[in-house]
DNA sequence: TTTGAATACCTTGCAATACAAGGTACTGAA
DNA sequence: TTCAGTACCTTGTATTGCAAGGTATTCAAA
C-alpha cells in the first residue's frame, strides 16, 4: 500500500468527481485537459482513465453537449459544456452535496 | 432507474461510510443493528450487505475490535469499539474530509 | 522528408465499493 | 414444537476509479 493517506483521501473523494465536473462547465465550456487542470488545482486529482470515461457516460445521459474546436497546436478539442438536464441535475447535486455534509457534521460532532 | 435523487445521494455517500461509522464508534461503542439505525438516522442510508462486509473489513485491518454481549432477547451481539489505530485514522478522515469540503466549495463557487 | 516532441483523444483490464437477495442461528412466547 | 423477532453473515452483480496502455494530429528540427 502507498501512502495511507493519500488513500483515505481518494476513497473519500469517490462519487464525488460527477459534482465536480458538472461544476466545472457550470462556470464556462472547457476541454478535457483544461477539465483535469482544474480538477488538480482544486486537490481533486483525476487521470485521464478516469476523466474519459465520465465525460461520456454524462454525454450519454444527456448532461453534457460537446463541439469540436481547433487548437492553435495539436490536434482539435473537445469542449463540453452543460446542457439543461445538465443544470437540474447539477441543482439536484447541490442539494445532495448540502445533505451529506450536513450528515456528516451530526455524526462526526453529534453529543459533543 | 429507481428515483434520480436517490441514485445521486447514494453515489456522492461512497466512500465515506467508513467515516462515519468510525465517527459512530468514537463516541461508544455499539452493535451492528445500532450503527445501522444511527447511519439511518443521519440519513446515510445503508443496508446490513453493506455494514456487516464494511465493519469486517476496519476489524481486518486493525481499526476495530469487537467482544460478544448477551442480549436480552435473542442471539448475542458483537459489539465494536475503536483501536488505537481507529482512532489515528479517524483524526486522519477528519482532515481529509476537512479538505474535500473546501475544495468541493472551491469548485462549485469559484469567481462568484 | 522523416523523425520526434507535444498535445489530445480513447480503451482495456483490474480492484474496491455498495447493494440486492439470499442464508444461518439463537431466544422466548404462543 | 413451531413461529416471530433478533442478530449474525455470504454470494453475485453493477458501478466506479485507476493503471497502463494505444491512436491520431500538428509543428519544428534534423
Amino acid at each position: 500500500m502507498e501512502n495511507s493517506s493519500d488513500n483515505i483521501r481518494s476513497q473519500m473523494r469517490k462519487g464525488l468527481l460527477e459534482y465536480c465536473i458538472l461544476s466545472i462547465l457550470a462556470r464556462k465550456e472547457a476541454y478535457s485537459s483544461a477539465i483535469l487542470d482544474e480538477l488538480k488545482a482544486a486537490n481533486m486529482l483525476v487521470v485521464e482513465g478516469t476523466l474519459y470515461p465520465l465525460l461520456i457516460r454524462e454525454k450519454n445521459q444527456g448532461l453534457l453537449s460537446y463541439r469540436w474546436e481547433e487548437s492553435p497546436q495539436g490536434p482539435p478539442r473537445k469542449y463540453y459544456c452543460l446542457t439543461e438536464k445538465g443544470r437540474a441535475q447539477l441543482g439536484e447535486m447541490d442539494a445532495a452535496w448540502k445533505e451529506i455534509v450536513e450528515s456528516l457534521d451530526n455524526i462526526r460532532n453529534k453529543g459533543i
